[in-house]
RNA sequence: GGUCCGUUCGUCUAGUCGGCCUAGGACAUCAGGUUUUCAUCCUGAAGAUCAGGGGUUCGAAUCCCCUACGGACUACCA
């Protein structure tokens, strides 16, 4: 009796999805591929207060991006929707009013300045913070210090309220992680969280627990900014009556900075200059504008593959993995259970090994998008060519126009230090007498033109240094780059002469 | 402060239930080679007394305890 695995990704409308987000949802997605089972995208956006524009959006435009596809969800709709919390906001009080009716939750009428003026009492006496709990909800304003009949006029006149469970006193509770193995907390520092709120919605503590079970939800698979209230929500389960359907939890470790100590936060992206966020992300509020992997240049595989690789490893020394093979060969008892810092350096290398990887005709039509903005158009063929010379030197896919520029105009910069080291004053001859011998000379393979490089430099009985590097320089105004030959060859004759003329450094 | 979780080269990590670990790989670094350049690629070097201290054991990075340090959580936020 094998229950089919149903897993789900469910983050908040709060703002961007932070790559610590990307990495749950693709961890999901690889341990449901796996398994033959379903991906399901839920939006937990049960705090109106919280709820950002568009975030959902980029959320969804994110993992399309990565290539994360979602089996049920917001977009495509299944057989468990609604799958937008807002949208189900009707089926959580029943269970909230379950529980209180089964003595596992109770009504609470104390302000929010009540408490909070609890939480300055027990500062004064105490460094323990003030907890709701078993210790301090008999002498608070609930429906276990009120009446019944009290009760019962507050509710009826419509006075706010909220429900809390109930904690037991004196108990332990523990659950088996996937990750961390047995864990077990005492229930005397679990405080009565809010389950549900004066406005009629559920906590994320309610509403998790019932869609998961709702859904159908098998393995709940998540931050680790969860594990201290997960004891909370195995006590739900076994409250409501689900404990035999309890799906199975694995925290995940988080993401850290790459420098001191925290976890990766926005900020750090700015501070260190890399981004924190699959795509780029304006703030609808202060119109403050983060940067993405996206436009930054990466491929969505290589991005994949490197996120894949933080915090988890196949334990073979393979690096690079495509979707299929990391759905193949992932496994939740192999992620690392310390949190990882992120590498931006090694982020680099991913995506450099998969641009190299890149079929010409495919970068070509990336690299005819680039030429766009410089208003030049190029053959295909052409451009393919171009491709194959620069693929193995460039990081990100924004560096196609830097590295291929001269092969599209006649470079206006020259490399200063090139200028420095290798222009000396017998240069200008060198480069005018090679023109002139070049004048006669059919451009049509690399081969010829070497051939004739190295007869004029025997003829002058001059060393390679001294026509090379001047060459490079004047015909594509760079230091380095891919044979010289070939460039020539394929920019042709008439650029290659009218470079070698007309260059101009300033 | 409290609770929980964690701690192997600068970084990501390997190290099946203790012996094959004089701790392996990758990134980054450095040095050579290839390329007359740059990049790629190849070779090599350096880099971790396995946080520290106690145990258990013939034998521990691997098991137990303590300490230190780090992180998360501690809202009518998720």
């Amino acid at each position: 009796m094998t229950t089919p695995v149903r897993v789900r990704f469910a983050p908040s409308p709060t703002g961007p999805l932070h790559i610590g987000g990307v990495r749950t949802a693709l961890y999901n997605y690889l341990f449901a591929r796996q398994h033959g089972g379903q991906f399901i995208l839920r939006i937990e956006d049960t705090d109106q207060n919280r709820y950002v524009p568009g975030a959902e959006e980029y959320i969804i435009e994110s993992l399309d991006w990565c290539g994360i596809k979602f089996d049920e969800g917001v977009t495509g709709g299944g057989p468990y929707g609604p799958y937008r919390q807002s949208e189900r906001k009707e089926q959580y009080r029943p269970y909230a009013e379950q529980l209180v009716r089964d003595g596992k939750a109770y009504y609470a009428f104390d302000t929010p300045a009540e408490l909070e003026k609890e939480r300055e009492e027990q500062k004064k006496i105490s460094p323990d913070a003030f907890q709701y709990d078993s210790k301090t909800r008999l002498r608070l304003k609930n429906s276990l210090t009120l009446t019944a009949g009290e009760v019962k006029r507050r509710l009826d006149a419509g006075e706010p309220y909220v429900i809390r469970i109930c904690i037991p006193a004196d108990q332990v509770v523990k659950l088996t992680d996937i990750i961390r193995g047995d864990v077990s907390v005492h229930t005397n520092i679990l405080d009565d969280k809010v389950l549900f709120k004066s406005d009629g919605m559920p906590t994320y503590h309610l509403a998790n627990v019932v869609d998961d079970h709702l859904m159908k939800i098998t393995h709940v698979i998540r931050g680790e900014e969860w594990l201290p209230s997960a004891p909370m929500h195995v006590l739900l389960y076994r409250y409501l009556g689900w404990e035999d359907t309890m799906p199975q939890f694995a925290h995940l470790p988080l993401l850290l900075k790459p420098d001191g100590n925290g976890k990766l936060s926005k900020r750090d992206g700015d501070r260190l200059g890399f981004p924190v966020f699959p795509l780029k992300w304006t703030d609808p509020a202060s119109g403050e504008v983060s940067s993405g992997y996206r436009e930054a240049g990466y491929l969505p595989e290589a991005f994949i593959n490197f996120l894949a690789m933080l915090g988890w490893n196949p334990g073979v020394e393979q690096e690079l993995f495509n979707f299929g093979e990391l759905a193949s060969i992932f496994s939740l008892e192999r992620v690392h259970k310390a949190g990882a810092k992120f590498d931006f350096e090694k982020a680099k290398w991913f995506n450099q090994q998969y641009i190299k990887k890149l079929p010409d005709p495919f970068l070509a039509g990336l690299l005819s998008k680039a030429l766009v903005p410089h208003g030049i158009e190029a053959g295909h063929e052409y451009l393919e060519k171009v491709c194959g010379l620069i693929k193995e030197r460039i990081t990100f896919l924004n560096d196609l126009w830097d590295y291929s520029c001269y092969f599209f105009e006649d470079p206006r910069v020259f490399d200063q230090e090139t200028i420095r080291k290798r222009w000396k004053p017998e240069t200008p001859g060198i480069i005018a007498s090679l023109a002139a011998e070049l004048e006669a000379v059919d451009f049509s393979a690399p081969d010829l033109l070497e051939g004739i490089f190295h007869q004029f430099l025997e003829k002058n009985s001059l060393g390679t240094g001294a026509a090379m590097s001047p060459l490079r320089l004047v015909v594509t105004g760079k230091a380095g780059g891919p044979g010289m030959f070939e460039i020539m060859h394929l920019i042709g004759k008439e650029s290659t002469l009218r470079r070698m003329h007309g260059y101009r450094f300033e």
